[in-house]
DNA sequence: CTAATTTTGACACTTATTGTCAATAGAATA
DNA sequence: TATTCTATTGACAATAAGTGTCAAAATTAG
C-alpha cells in the first residue's frame, strides 16, 4: 500500500508537470514559502488548495481529496490503540447518516 | 444504532450515579460551567477528561474513548461525500501501521 | 559563476480554544 | 413563598494554534 503523504504526492505531480513552486504558488495566489511547506508537510493543506491543485495539474480531485481527508482522520487517531474501533464506529455513523439523509 | 453523543452519554451516566455537576467538576478540578458545556456539546471534551470520568463513574473507559475518537473523526468528514472512502483508506493505513509496528 | 528555485526562520496577525467569573434561571425542599 | 442547591448562559481575559509575509540562506540548474 502507498505510504506516500498528500504533500509528497503533490510534489511528485508538480515535478511531473515541470512546474516550479513559483508558478504554482502564483496560480494559487499564495506565498511560495507556504506551498513549499505544504508539500513537505510542515503546513497543513486546505481542502480549497487541494481542489485548486487538482485543477492546475488537471488530475482527478477525488483521489487527492480522499487522501486529504484520510490524513485528517489519521491525525485524530494517531497512536491510539482504539483507532481501528473508532473508525468502524465512524463508518457505521456515516452509513446511518447516508441512509437517513433525506428523511 | 445509537445516535447519542458522548456528552449525552456522560450526562446520563452522571445522573445514574446521582452526582451533581458540582461534585464531578471538583473531582476533575475544572469549572462547573465547563463540565456543563461539555455534557451539552458546547465545549470539546479532552481525552484526559474522558478517562478521568470513566474512573469517577467506575465505567469501562474503552467504550467512552471509542465514542470520543469516533466523534473527532466524524467532525473531520462531516458533510463530505468522500467521507466513507476516506474512512476505508484510513482503516487500511491503521492496519498497515499495526502490521509494521515492531519493524 | 550566475541565476533560478527552494528552504528556513523570524515576525506579526488573525482565529480558535480554554479558563474564570458572575449573573441568571431552574428545581427541590423547608 | 422563601431558601438553598444546582445548572445554564454570556462576557471576558489568557493562551494556543493557525496563517500570511518577508528576506536571508541553501540548493540546484544552466
Amino acid at each position: 500500500m502507498s505510504t506516500e503523504t498528500l504533500g509528497e504526492k503533490l510534489r511528485q505531480i508538480r515535478e511531473q508537470n515541470e512546474l516550479p513552486l513559483r508558478k504554482v504558488a502564483a496560480l494559487l495566489d499564495i506565498d511560495v514559502a507556504i506551498l513549499s511547506k505544504m508539500e513537505r508537510g510542515e503546513r497543513k493543506l486546505s481542502k480549497e488548495v487541494v481542489l485548486k491543485l487538482a485543477d492546475i495539474y488537471k488530475c482527478n480531485p477525488e483521489e487527492l481529496l480522499v487522501l486529504f481527508l484520510s490524513e485528517k482522520i489519521m491525525y485524530e487517531i494517531q497512536d491510539e490503540d482504539l483507532g481501528e474501533k473508532a473508525l468502524k464506529v465512524a463508518e457505521k455513523k456515516v452509513k446511518y447518516l447516508k441512509a437517513n439523509k433525506t428523511k
